[in-house]
RNA sequence: GGGCGAGUGGCGGAAUUGGUAUACGCGAUGGACUUAAAAUCCAUUGGCCUUUAAAGCCUUGAGGGUUCGAGUCCCUCCUCGCCCACCA
């Protein structure tokens, strides 16, 4: 037998495995489904690297070991290829966005290809294809219809260096998600879809599914849902009223003064003569501060008077009203009434301005003057003397009697801008007629395709180059027939990746997105492997789209995803990330080239640590794990090239006992996605086997026949190509990965014998090999008989006798 | 500041959930093979410990507690990572 070279068969069984479809989901079958997927990658002009790849070997893992399980398993792949990393790097090429995406695609396949991923590859999908987005547009209509699209004007984040608008999850801390520069506002009007209707079910939905705490967490810190009450101050000699926000209506008798972000909308009108020069400058200085400086924390208030005030409806008092960067403009309404005993960011700039601190609630957390929390209620009137929870509701009734004010339930979470001022996108289906206005296109006008065009870079006035191509923009209102113009800006991408999980259920289906059956069959998705980067986009996005769906009768369940697994990253070898411009990036193909093979990657991927922990990549430890796989070939190898020997029974069934051992350990860790000590379990099944082989010189004997086979399948997962090989090496035609995956019998792994540890006082002292029939007594008796425990015990007292069964025994002395 | 997670050999990590801490792998050291190297194979490899063996003691970020027994449970503290962050 050669040499295991896993370049000799690798791409052979990859062939062969594409060729005869193995991996192809059978719709509706009566088998159990499992729909295992991984994000679609974005084919940008870098390639993967090895960080990817344990994404996909994670899930092609599960994949694997479910189909051998019994499942029916869809595990596919597609592109999810619109948007400005392919328009960019097709501009920086000088080639069109779809030869991008093709040529990107095509390596990215042929990546995938090589490590030998058991996708589906007849349901591969690509969102920038005319036939997806046709899909795409149809559900902007389908949201248009509902009422859950809408236009307005606005301001909008928008990533100067991009050229685009932002929605609100895609600006962290004041920077593009995408391309990290500082974000401006800018007034325009957009497309947004209505998330916000949904934020009460996508906040109580997380609790019935499987996914990280971190990202629900996550999810739910970002929906932000808070309950409190909306309550009008009067504008003292004025006609004017300010409504504020707050979610502690009780402290209302100690609102010492209202707070106004300095962009709200009556800032101006409730200026008076004498401050106006102040208040003036005040605002010009906040909007030179860029956003970032404005979310700075622990930055000492800044703030000025209006010169007018308020009347504080409870207690009738006047009070000033100030304006304040502290107080956010999308927040609430933007005005706040300030308790500066209570809250400690108003404390603060009571403090700084002088402003009266009347404390209404008393408790023992006083902390330097703030008291937070729930307590009794002192100086507040009638209410004095309840305690505060008792008396917000209370609080709150009186105000709705007297007209003023109400509950209100308010959330972080804003509506999702989906407009995009680039070509690189699905263009949004929507024709403005000068007579009808705003007309959607009809249904079987879709798609509205994107022209393919020679200057693809922004218009350089805030809209999409698509303006300037006249066959696309002039059409014919769908209502009147007259001239109209179509909208020429495009979707964000994730309105794309929001349901391309159910395409892939029917990735063919020209007359619906989808079919029902077919979807109600596979869907929703039972393990989704992704990174975490997806928290507060694609994943609430997703969800959204999934509840829409169910809604309109499309789908029959309300969560897209019902398991969510979190991969950990692989980081270069120094513990940094691996990134294109840092050049330290590690691509499988240069591994596989030097000769380590798929397999070998494979297995390193998840041998190097817990699958959802971070870890450094390692060449060294990739040189075990084909060492490792080396053994395997050689132990198999002697196998297939001996003849039977004649093995005593006594090794003939400690072989067996050995296998059946493995058997349920790396059945249970596999279950367990526990893929490092699976990989362990086996090196050792490998070694342990290996070793009788080297002392007996036997390699081939009648528990050598099971122990090789279930070695084989349980390593078929992680290693599809080496198995395959020395599986036909073996005779075997039929491929390995149809197999099914192998049991065990319990009764063959008890021991006869077991090593019982003795301890005194906990600590151990002996250890003997006895027979597991034994009963307690028998067993405190042997233990007292042994050497080194009577050298402990004698002319001591026993105290206490602790005897764990099959364990050890503990004597207290 | 808030939330989540994690601290175990030279390194990545394991430990049936309270029962032999350091499995498996990497690295290192010594040896075999070789003209030599690589590859492969064999042996050793937590510390005290500078020859080995036996015996002993110590050891899971630090300190305390519960328990016959703690990496695992409880309390206090330290360090690191990630996410969110003036949300009224």
């Amino acid at each position: 037998m050669n040499r295991y070279n896993p370049k000799s068969f690798e791409s052979k069984w990859q062939d062969e495995w594409n060729k005869s479809g193995i991996y192809k989901a059978k719709d509706n079958t009566s088998k159990p489904k499992k729909y295992i997927l991984e994000y679609f990658p974005y084919p940008s002009g870098a390639a993967m690297h090895v960080g990817h790849v344990r994404n996909y070997s994670i899930g092609d893992a599960i994949a694997r070991f479910s189909r051998m399980q019994g499942f029916e398993v869809l595990h596919p792949m597609g592109w999810d290829a619109f948007g400005l990393p392919a328009e960019n790097y097709a501009i920086k090429n000088k080639i069109s966005p779809a030869q991008a995406i093709s040529q990107n695609t095509t390596r990215f396949k042929s990546q995938l290809n090589q490590m030998g991923f058991s996708y589906d590859w007849s349901r591969e999908i690509n969102s920038t294809d005319p036939k997806y987005y046709r899909w795409t547009q149809w559900f902007f209509l389908l949201l248009y219809k509902k009422g859950l699209a809408y236009q307005q004007e606005s301001l909008q984040w928008w990533c100067p260096v991009d050229k685009t608008v932002l929605a609100n999850e895609q600006v962290e801390a004041g920077l593009c998600w995408r391309c990290g520069n500082k974000v401006e506002k800018k007034s325009l009007k957009q497309w947004f879809f209505k998330i916000t209707d949904y934020a009460d079910r996508l906040l109580e939905d997380l609790d019935d599914i499987n996914w990280p705490e971190a990202i629900k967490s996550m999810q739910r810190n970002w929906i932000g849902k808070s309950k409190g009450a909306l309550i009008d101050f009067k504008v003292d000699d004025s006609d004017k009223t300010i409504q504020v926000f707050t979610t502690r209506p009780d402290t209302i008798y100690g609102a010492t003064f209202l707070v106004l972000a300095p962009e709200h909308e009556l800032v101006s009108s409730i200026t008076s003569k004498s401050q106006k020069n102040s208040v003036g400058k005040y605002i010009k200085d906040s909007q030179a501060k860029s956003d970032i400086e404005r979310q700075e924390t622990n930055r000492e208030k800044t703030g000025v008077f209006s010169g007018s005030y308020a009347i504080n409806p409870l207690t009738g008092e006047k009070i000033p009203i100030w304006l304040a960067d502290y107080v956010l403009v999308g927040y609430g309404t933007g005005a706040i009434m300030a308790v500066p005993a209570h809250d400690e960011r108003d404390f603060e700039f009571a403090k700084k301005f002088n402003l009266e601190i009347r404390q209404v609630i008393s408790n023992n957390d006083e902390v330097d003057g703030v008291t937070l929390g729930e307590g009794s209620m002192i100086s507040s009137g009638e209410f004095t003397g309840l305690n505060s929870a008792d008396a917000r509701e209370k609080i709150v009734e009186k105000i709705s009697a007297m007209g003023i004010g109400s509950e209100k339930v308010n959330y972080k979470m804003r509506d999702w801008l989906i407009s995009r001022q680039r070509y690189w996108g699905a263009p949004i289906p929507i024709i403005y007629c000068p007579k009808d206005g705003v007309v959607p296109v009809d249904e079987d006008q879709l798609p509205v395709l994107l022209p393919e065009i020679e200057s693809i870079e922004p218009s350089g006035d805030g809209r999409s180059p698509l303006v300037n191509v006249p066959s696309f923009v002039k059409t014919t209102c769908p209502k009147c027939g007259g001239p109209a113009e179509r909208e020429t800006d495009t979707m964000d991408g994730f309105a794309c990746s929001s349901w391309y999980f159910l395409r892939f259920a029917d990735p063919d289906n020209q007359t619906v997105p989808f079919d029902k059956s077919k979807a109600d069959y596979w869907l929703p998705v039972d393990e989704y492997i992704g990174g975490a980067e997806h928290a507060v986009m694609h994943l609430l996005y997703a969800r959204f789209w999934t509840k829409v769906m169910y809604d309109d009768g499309l789908i029959n369940f309300t969560e897209p995803f019902t398991t969510l697994r979190n991969q950990g990253m692989i980081l270069a070898p120094d513990g940094s990330k691996m990134s294109k411009s840092k050049n330290n990036t590690i691509e499988p193909d240069s591994l596989i080239e030097s000769g380590y093979g798929a397999d070998s990657i494979r297995i390193m991927e998840l041998f190097i640590g817990p699958w959802n922990q971070a870890s450094n990549w390692s060449v060294d430890g990739l040189g075990g794990s084909y060492r490792f796989l080396q053994r395997v070939w050689k132990v198999v190898g002697q196998y297939i090239e001996s003849s039977k020997g004649n093995l005593s029974q006594e090794i003939n069934f400690n072989i067996k006992k050995i296998e059946h051992k493995t058997i349920k350990k790396v059945t249970k860790d596999l279950e367990n996605l526990n893929f490092n000590t699976a990989v362990s379990a086996l090196m050792e099944y490998v070694n342990e086997l290996y070793k009788i082989n080297q002392s007996t010189g036997i390699y081939k004997d009648t528990a050598w026949d099971q122990a090789i086979v279930s070695l084989l399948k349980l390593l078929c997962p992680i290693a599809p190509h080496i198995t395959e090989e020395l599986w036909h090496l073996m005779g075997q035609t039929e491929s390995i990965h149809l197999t099914t995956w192998p049991t065990f019998n319990e009764s063959i792994i008890i021991d006869e014998v077991f090593e019982l540890v003795v301890q005194i006082n906990g600590k151990v002292r002996a250890q003997l090999s006895v027979a597991t029939s034994l009963g307690q007594e028998e067993l405190v008796k042997l233990a007292l008989k042994d050497e080194k425990i009577i050298k402990y015990t004698k002319d001591k007292t026993i105290v206490k006798t602790i005897v764990v069964p099959g364990k050890l025994i503990n004597f207290v002395i």
